[in-house]
DNA sequence: TTTTTATATTTGTCAAACCTTTTGCGTTTT
DNA sequence: AAAACGCAAAAGGTTTGACAAATATAAAAA
């Protein structure tokens, strides 16, 4: 008997349909905003039940490619792809990498430091005046004593944030933003140092200094010793911390 | 009436549950390798029909953060992060930016030119011999004339990558690996030129001769100059192509 | 002891219905 | 005539119950 090896099957039917649907999209044989077959015709045509076209939807919805709307309007549309959501989707995987210990604390911090520096270059080239402001905007609200450590850590990130926006390079952002985002669970354990407060600011004031005066060599060091200088501090909390195996009741 | 602004759902049935199952995992309250209660039992225990679990869990292996085998044994796994499984995920995300044309070509050239240039200082720095093979094994590759054009720009990619690799650095490695490969769609433009080849090669030779030399200056300056090369041709390979309008039967 | 066969378990798929939300139209009211 | 109201149709969301397929484990046969 003669074997179709192409018959075989390549994971369930809802997999394969997902990826018939992503293919078409992505060679844009699906155009934005178009609107899909009804979930029953998208069934008739598959020769599969609907539930399995559900499944196979539900993939793509995840990985932002299409959104569903209910009502005689409604139906199943193709997302244009959104820069919010992709940074949202790779930062979840870069986050989800960092917690799981998959990296070492003197990587990231190798990594923060060269590509932030990096950034600080592009930034002090290319800033706008607004690019200050929004670092200006951050720097007043950290210096405000009584914000809790929570807001203080949201208001760090949004700084290295302006940093990178202020590159004015959409693929640069793109993966900075995963890249710091990430590192919040991270960054998140010193934030109790309460002198560390101090320090972060003044190492931001002078970064955002050099930024305006475009001066990138200044910049570029000030952040990779900024960066670098959490090390330390990490490695102490680090050490500190119990390894604590939460038993709270499960699913 | 007291409302209750806390009752308002968020999104569907589905899209709860995998969120719950999600915080789960994301919060260790799930280990990896660990099995989920069979769907019938999530169904019982969620208080929702089995096809509405499944579509949860769907849209969580869409994410790889679990998956399903079959059988007595079977069940739902939580996942370990697997890092080539997440650089997948950003990848195809990137990939879909690109392809949408969100990014303008000389943002990539840059963010490329730039961040590239840095992965040659690293690599310079950190590179085994190891590192120096791989690289010699895409070279020798490279100046195989009968190669086709598709096996020469997976090649360059391979080398490329190569280089980040020699970096030692996980988490950049992480990132530079979304950012080169996203790229492969709009380097494919200009492998069909065919003296670019010897270009490409005789740039490639030089940067690992400066990475073997531990000669960050050079071998970052080469990568710089290699990259924005192709910023030229680009702009050349845009202004010949049609935009397409594919019209070919759709779902 | 090895191989085969049963069997139980769990995911994968199906079918048919009902529920919920949204839209659009027609009617009523102002 | 315009605005408000209500109803019906359309589409995704959910349920129920069943069957199919795969697979590990145990039992049976060679």
């Amino acid at each position: 008997m003669a074997l179709h090896y192409d018959e075989i099957v390549r994971g369930s039917l809802a997999k394969q349909v997902a990826d018939l649907i992503r293919a078409a999209i992505l060679e844009g044989r699906l155009q934005v905003d178009e609107r899909l077959p009804t979930e029953e015709e998208l069934a008739r045509r598959f020769g599969i039940s609907r539930p399995t076209v559900r499944e196979a939807l539900k993939v793509l919805a995840a990985q932002n490619l299409i959104r569903s709307r209910r009502g005689p309007a409604g139906g199943t549309f193709v997302t244009r792809p959104d820069l919010d959501a992709a940074a949202r989707t790779i930062t979840d995987a870069a986050t989800l990498l960092v917690g799981m210990g998959r990296f070492e604390i003197d990587e990231i911090v190798a990594a923060r430091s060269q590509t932030e520096a990096l950034c600080c270059r592009l930034a002090a080239r290319n800033r706008t005046d607004e690019d200050l402001d929004a670092m200006a905007r951050e720097l007043s609200l950290q210096q405000d004593e009584t914000l809790n450590d929570e807001d203080f850590c949201a208001s760090d990130v949004r700084f290295h944030r302006a940093v990178v926006q202020a590159t004015g390079n959409g693929p640069l952002q793109f993966i900075m933003h995963a890249m710091i985002e990430s590192f919040i669970p991270i960054t998140n354990m010193l934030i109790y140092r309460h002198h560390e407060r101090r320090r972060t600011i003044g190492a931001h004031q002078k970064i955002r200094a050099a930024i305006a005066e475009r001066d990138e060599d200044t910049a570029a060091a000030l952040m990779q010793h900024h960066v670098e200088g959490m090390r330390a501090v990490l490695d102490q909390a680090l050490a500190h911390r119990r390894p604590e195996k939460p038993g709270g009741e499960t699913i």
